[in-house]
RNA sequence: GGUGCUAUCGUCUAGUGGCCUAGGACAACGGCCUCUCACGCCGUAAACCCCGGUUCGAGUCCGGGUAGCACUACCA
């Protein structure tokens, strides 16, 4: 009997969503849709003293403007509409509460029911008095060999227990870890995983502090309650994935314990470990999908969509940072991810970070787009500059010459400002190279030789102006970029007739006469 | 320290015992194109962590080292 694949992906609002996260979200939906099974975004509040607000929001707009679905749970959303089919923030589905703050109840029956079969106990002992024991003995780990001396169910007097609970003493519900057993797990990518349950400590499962169980606890539950049959997550979680067997063994769900996946982490570009935010800032570019601004320190970090990405390049590049299919393809869209990915093609090592790589996954999917929808995107950018209203034909002319020369939208305008606004100044390389003493005779001579010139197309032009050179037996090259120098304020960009073209003719002669007065 | 995971060009990777003289891509470098700068195209340089073993044959299987990483909280 199969059950239908249900995945989920779990952030913890406690910041912006990791690009690392983003990568896990995306496997996750690519296996669900793969499987014509669900993606359930479910979010793991169950730390209050880390709650950023706005996370929430982020999390399920990032996930919205890359194009991962959610069949379920939190800010569900399908792209069949384009639109959310529940409300921003709202819940979707027949197995919530999605947000496990929300949960409490459900949580107090199963840690009741770990109590009352003995697979749990309480503990009362303080975060200082564990703090003093780590002090006290090195490597100090509370479990099967320490759980006799510390202040808990199994070491105190049932009446003191009781008369601690009635005096609303804080206490925490541990895991009791049955010592000396190898515990199994098996890891879709990994394989066969062993781990003695002697390192395993009696976890903290729940806390009276905030009336919250703890990540492994709620973790364990929700995922058997919402029926999720294949756990997908970050490496990090591996060492844990023991305790969590455990669990489901302790709560008598191991025949549908969900299969589980460890993703290779995403590592820093340079140097060795995992990838954080810090690096993006020393190194000069987003962690996160999106801007965002934290409402708890106010800080405003970097992202990937303001950055002039576009998702699907994002989709692209993070899918192939752990993933390869056979063969040499390196251009996916999310429709063909979807058919192609599987978790045994999936990397065992982490993947160094390459923002480089990332950029070049944006130029492919920018030279694909039309010079119409390149132009749409290139608008608000030329308004910031005080180009409101430029013509959308003239604009997409220019995309479509100047777009295989940048990797982003927003950095057309540093590479075509000119067809927009005449050079203010010229760039000193271009004249110390292009600019001889003739440069502002010849370019007299230009301007009136194309003064009385009628056609301005490009080939006529052409057919006027190259013989004339030759006539005067000047050099091809110099007059060019004398004349480029004009128009652009330096020896670069496209075809010069593409360039007259586009400012037309008066103000191609403009630029020419401001030349030579400021040059001369 | 303990436990676990991992190991092919600088980076992402292909490779599942002979198709490997180790392939592709990014980055680097050189050339072509050309009025310039780019793009593009062509090319160059660049790797199987080490030591054993199995085998006729090992990048590929096994063992041992080494190195890197992760975890080791009343955080996820």
């Amino acid at each position: 009997m199969d059950r239908k694949v249900r995945v989920r992906f779990a952030p913890s609002p406690t910041g912006a969503l990791h690009i690392g996260g983003v990568r896990t979200a995306l496997y996750n939906y690519l296996f669900a849709r793969q499987h014509g099974g669900d993606m359930l975004l479910r979010i793991e509040d169950t730390d209050s003293t880390r709650f950023v607000p706005g996370a929430e929001e982020y999390i399920i707009e990032a996930l919205r403007w890359l194009g991962i679905e959610i069949d379920e749970g939190i800010g569900a959303w399908n792209r069949k509409d384009g639109r959310l089919t529940a409300d921003l923030c709202g819940q979707y589905g027949a197995h919530g509460p999605y947000r496990q703050s929300e949960r409490r109840e459900i949580y107090h029956k199963y840690v009741q029911q770990l109590l009352d079969s003995g697979h749990a106990y309480y503990a009362f002992d303080t975060p200082e008095e564990l703090e003093a024991k780590r002090q006290e003995i090195p490597n100090f780990q509370y479990d099967a060999r320490t759980r006799g001396q510390m202040k808990n169910s199994l070491a105190l007097s049932p009446e003191e227990v009781n008369s601690r609970i009635a005096a609303g003493g804080k206490y925490v519900v541990r895991f009791k870890v049955e010592p000396d057993e190898d515990v199994h797990v098996h890891d879709l990518i990994r394989g066969e995983v062993v781990i003695n349950s002697n390192i395993l400590d009696d976890k903290v499962l729940y806390k009276s502090s905030d009336d919250l169980p703890t990540y492994h606890l709620a973790n364990i539950v929700d995922d058997h309650l919402m029926e999720v049959t294949h756990v997908i997550r970050g490496e990090e979680w591996l060492p844990s994935a023991p305790l969590h067997v455990l669990l489901y063994r302790a709560f008598g769900w191991e025949d549908t314990m969900p299969a589980f996946a460890h993703l290779p982490l995403l590592l820093k570009p340079d140097g060795n470990g995992k990838l954080s935010k810090r690096d993006g800032d020393r190194l000069g570019f987003p962690v996160f999908p999106l801007e965002f601004h934290n409402q708890k320190d106010g800080s405003v970090s970097s992202g990937y969509r303001e950055s002039g990405y576009y998702p699907e390049a994002v989709i692209n590049f993070l899918a192939l940072l752990g993933w390869h299919n056979t063969g040499d393809r390196e251009i996916y869209s999310m429709e063909e991810l979807i058919r192609d990915f599987s978790l045994d093609r999936v990397s065992k090592s982490g993947a160094k970070f390459d923002y480089e790589k990332g950029k070049w996954f944006n130029h492919q999917y920018l030279q694909m787009r039309s010079n119409e929808d390149i132009a749409r995107d290139f608008m608000p950018v030329l308004a910031a500059h005080g180009h409101a209203d430029e013509a959308p034909d003239k604009v997409a002319q220019v995309a479509g010459l100047m777009k295989d020369r940048v990797n982003f939208v927003p950095e057309l305008w540093e590479q075509a400002a000119f067809f927009f606004e005449a050079p203010e100044e010229y760039d000193e390389k271009s004249l110390k190279k292009r600019w001889k003493e003739e440069s502002p005779r010849q370019m007299q001579e230009l301007l009136e030789l194309l003064e009385g010139q009628a056609d301005w197309s490009a080939e006529a032009l052409d057919a006027l102006v190259m013989p004339w050179i030759e006539s005067k037996g000047y050099g091809v090259g110099l007059v060019m970029n004398a004349f480029r120098i004009c128009l652009v304020g330096a020896a670069r960009g496209p075809h010069i007739w593409d360039i007259t073209g586009i400012l037309g003719k008066e103000e191609s002669l403009k630029r020419v006469r401001t030349a030579i007065k400021k040059l001369g």
